[in-house]
DNA sequence: GTCTATATTTGGATAGAC
DNA sequence: GTCTATCCAAATATAGAC
C-alpha cells in the first residue's frame, strides 16, 4: 500500500460522505468503453469485436483498455451485466392489471419488444454465440433474479404448469427469432404477439389449467 | 487444353456411357472433406472450423484442400447445399393423409425433429452465424425449392393466410430454439409439438380461416 | 495432387518508459 | 493511465518443388 493509498483509505473511513472522485472517473470511463463496445457490436456483430477497434472508438490505444478490464471476456461480461440490468429494470416498470390475459400480453409484448429492439443484446443475453464466453456468477445472478421475477408473475396469474409455461416461452422466442432473422427492423412477426397470446390463453382455458381472477370473455 | 485432357474429352463424347473415374474419385474426396467438416463443426461449432484441423482430419495438409475448394466459404457452401438437399429429400418422403390437422402435425414434427437433430446444421441453414458467408445462388436455390414445396403443402390444406402461416412458423422455430438452447439432447420442448399444433389448429378454426376436407372434431 | 515453406493479416495480451 | 514496441498464436491463402 503506497503512502497515497493509505492516506485515501484513512480519509474514506473517517469522513464517510466524501465522494471518491478517482473511482467515479474510473467508473465513468469503464461505462464509456462498454457503451462504445455496444455500438460496435451492433454494427459488426458480437464475434467481430476487436480490442483495437474498441480502443480507437474511445480514443485510446488497445493496451490501455487493460487498465479497465482484465480481458476481452471481461468486457463481454460487463456488457452482459448491463443488458441483464436493463431487462430487470424495464420488466420491473411494467404495470399489472390483475387480469391474466391482459398481463400475459403485457409480459409477452415486453419480451418480444425488448429482444427485437436490440438483436445483438438478445444474442448476448439469451443465446450463447461467443465460443469462450460465459457470464460471471455475479452477472448471471442478475438474470436469475429476473427469471424468478417472471416465475412469480406467472404464478400470480395462476400459471404454474411447466408445459404451459414452456409453450408460452417458445411462442415468445419464436416470434422474436423469426422477426430478427426474416424481417429485421420490421413488424411482420411482432404484430402477431397479441393474437399469439390470445391463442395460448384460450388453449389454456380449454384445458381448465388456469385460475382467472376476472373471467375473460370469448 | 493439354493432350491428356483432349484425349479424355474425345473419349467422353464418343463413348457416352463411359464413367470418368478421375471425376468420380475427385467428387468422392470432396464429399469426404465435407463429411469431415460436419463432424468437426458438430463438436466445436461453425465458427471454430479451421482448415488445418479439417485437413488433418482427412490426412492432408491445409493447402491441399485448395485443390478441391477455392476457399473456406466454398466449403461452407458445400455444407449448406448438402444440408438443404437433406431437408428437401426428407420432406419429400413425408406421407400425407389429406387430414389438415394430421398433416400439419407431420410437417411440424418433421421440421422440429430435423432442426434439433443437428443444431449446427440448423444454424447453418436457417440462421446466419458466419460473418462473411452467404450461400451461393445455386445452393440457395435448393432452399427456395423446399420453401415452395412447403407453401404448396400449406395451400393444399387450405392454409393461405400469411399471418397464420407466420404464426405457425414462429411456433416451429420457437420450440426448436428453446429445445436447442435450454435442453440440448432432451425433449422438453419437442414433446410439445403436437399440443402446439392443436392449439394453432383450433385457433384457426375459431377464426374460420381454414377449409377442412374432413371436419376435425373438438 | 500433395507437399514444404512462407506471405499476410489479425487477433489478444504483456513489458516497460513516461 | 497511457503510450510505444513487441510477443505470440492462429488463421487463410499462395508459390513452387516434386
Amino acid at each position: 500500500m503506497t503512502k497515497t493509498e493509505r492516506c485515501c483509505f484513512i480519509l474514506m473511513v473517517l469522513v464517510k460522505p466524501t465522494r471518491d472522485r478517482r473511482t467515479e472517473r474510473r467508473e465513468a470511463t469503464k461505462a464509456e468503453i462498454v457503451e462504445a463496445a455496444w455500438s460496435l457490436v451492433r454494427v459488426n456483430g458480437l464475434a467481430a469485436l476487436s480490442l483495437r477497434d474498441l480502443a480507437g472508438r474511445v480514443g485510446m490505444q488497445a493496451p490501455s483498455l487493460y487498465s479497465y478490464f482484465a480481458s476481452k471476456n471481461d468486457i463481454f461480461d460487463a456488457m452482459y451485466a448491463e443488458g441483464a440490468r436493463e431487462y430487470v429494470c424495464q420488466e420491473h416498470a411494467l404495470v399489472w392489471t390483475g387480469d391474466p390475459l391482459t398481463d400475459l400480453k403485457t409480459l409477452s409484448r415486453f419480451f418480444v419488444a425488448f429482444c427485437t429492439d436490440d438483436p445483438v443484446r438478445y444474442q448476448l443475453l439469451f443465446q450463447r454465440p461467443i465460443p469462450g464466453f460465459e457470464p460471471s456468477p455475479e452477472s448471471f445472478a442478475i438474470s436469475v433474479e429476473s427469471l424468478a421475477e417472471t416465475q412469480k408473475r406467472f404464478a400470480s396469474i395462476g400459471l404454474d404448469d411447466e408445459r404451459a409455461i414452456d409453450l408460452l416461452t417458445a411462442l415468445g422466442t419464436g416470434l422474436t427469432d423469426q422477426q430478427i432473422s426474416n424481417d429485421p427492423g420490421g413488424d411482420r412477426w411482432t404484430r402477431l404477439v397479441d393474437e399469439a397470446v390470445e391463442m395460448f390463453f384460450h388453449h389454456l382455458i380449454s384445458k381448465k389449467t388456469l385460475t382467472t381472477k376476472k373471467d375473460a370473455k370469448t
